[in-house]
DNA sequence: CAAATATAATAGTATTACTATCAATATAGA
DNA sequence: TCTATATTGATAGTAATACTATTATATTTG
């Protein structure tokens, strides 16, 4: 799998950025750096100016890249889930037990992210760490419509019309598999910071996973 | 439920406001227009002046009530987690049937509210579209920890664990209450958002709703 | 009626979220 | 290698946001 995808770029819908960051540099720098930034301070603490010093550049070059913070998350959120997207295919082709190949999905969605260190210039592990704590900021703004027109979370309910796809396979005749599936890929978001932050209202930590959690849910659920 | 709940005062965390908004006609007045703005522009576009002109009010009187947005967001969602108490705890106490206790609690948390009106000053169905478009910034801040060692999520969570009790009833060898709860509780805010804007990655609709989903789901998890 | 309290009006600061302009530098092509 | 072009950096500026402070004016209460 590292071969394959070092060599590949993720996909992201070309309307997220002004100037493609994988392109040069400075872009790569910006990519990076904003993941340890919004990682340190928060994404509402977050600004192009505090990132243009981290990184020893101007706030204007980073404009050039990208027209808001806004637009730089779902930047990082689509590649997020295409290289989401990437584990998923990979790692479920070639199993042809459907609940196995099921089980196999639900874990990659749902795990969390330790130390995948693939793309040179992204950090997985505190990317997903973003993804958690931030994700849910892409979609709720006023804007989510016209975004949603615009192709900007293509990826993301591509990864979760994927899963449909494997539970249709396991049970043809559940009716809610999409409402199942996203439930679980936002769901193990949430449960990832309730065991970080409100351990009282969940179940998962260490010892008892997110994973574990949902594989039982799911088997249940498609019983 | 009318009479008892128009008598009652909502449980506030008293660390959120600075002068309680209950006590004055003008504390009223922004709780019940802020509802309605927000609504109207979407919280991350909400400003205190924007409020304040509303209301023919101005900017310094409102943040004698409050210290910022967030805290007044944090405001409402305790009001209408609190509020989400009392109907469920009146709604469930007489029920003696364990599984219909626990379906008529996962309906009352569950469905989309539609014409409740009962404290004259908040429209509890326009809070309800708040709820579910923003109740999830609040506890993704930098200060979730702090806040939430303030008690700022207390009736939120107490809400999760009284259904967590009700599923012990059912099933007291289910190893996942407090998780299968908060999934629930923040899954059907979730579904009902998708519904809403993102309708390829759900089935609920208005002919299958958010709660029959939930109620098969929790169904076959406690089996 | 006086005192206390609440609200309104005004002004001011620091930060944010940009945009515009121009200079410096790197790069790529002829 | 020279030159054109693209890229980045530096500076400046604007409007809006997120407040705080002060003082004046109502309003309530004792």
């Amino acid at each position: 799998m590292e071969i394959i995808l070092s060599n590949l770029k993720m996909q992201v819908n070309e309307k997220i950025y002004v100037k493609d960051p994988e392109t040069s540099a400075l872009g790569k720098k910006i990519l990076e750096q904003s993941i340890l930034l919004i990682d340190e301070i928060g994404f509402d603490n977050f600004t192009f100016k505090k990132l243009g010093e981290k990184i020893g550049s101007n706030e204007s070059s980073i404009y050039r890249y990208f027209e808001n913070k806004h637009k730089l998350l779902v930047y990082l959120s689509s590649w997020y889930w295409s290289w989401m997207e990437y584990k998923l295919v990979f790692s479920t082709t070639n199993i042809l037990d459907k609940k196995e190949k099921l089980k196999k999905a639900i874990t990659i969605v749902t795990e969390k992210i330790t130390h995948d260190a693939l793309a040179d210039h992204i950090n997985e592990a505190i990317l997903n760490k973003i993804i958690i704590a931030e994700f849910t900021k892409t979609l709720h703004t006023k804007e989510v419509d016209q975004e949603n027109k615009e192709g900007f979370f293509l990826i993301y309910k591509r990864v979760i019309n994927r899963i449909v796809l494997i539970v249709k396979e396991v049970n043809p005749e559940y009716p809610f598999a999409r409402s199942l599936v996203s439930t679980i890929v936002e769901g193990s978001l949430h449960q990832h910071f309730l065991t970080d932050h409100l351990k009282t209202i969940t179940d998962c930590n260490e010892t008892v996973t997110t994973t574990q959690f949902y594989l039982n849910l799911a088997e249940n659920a498609l019983r």
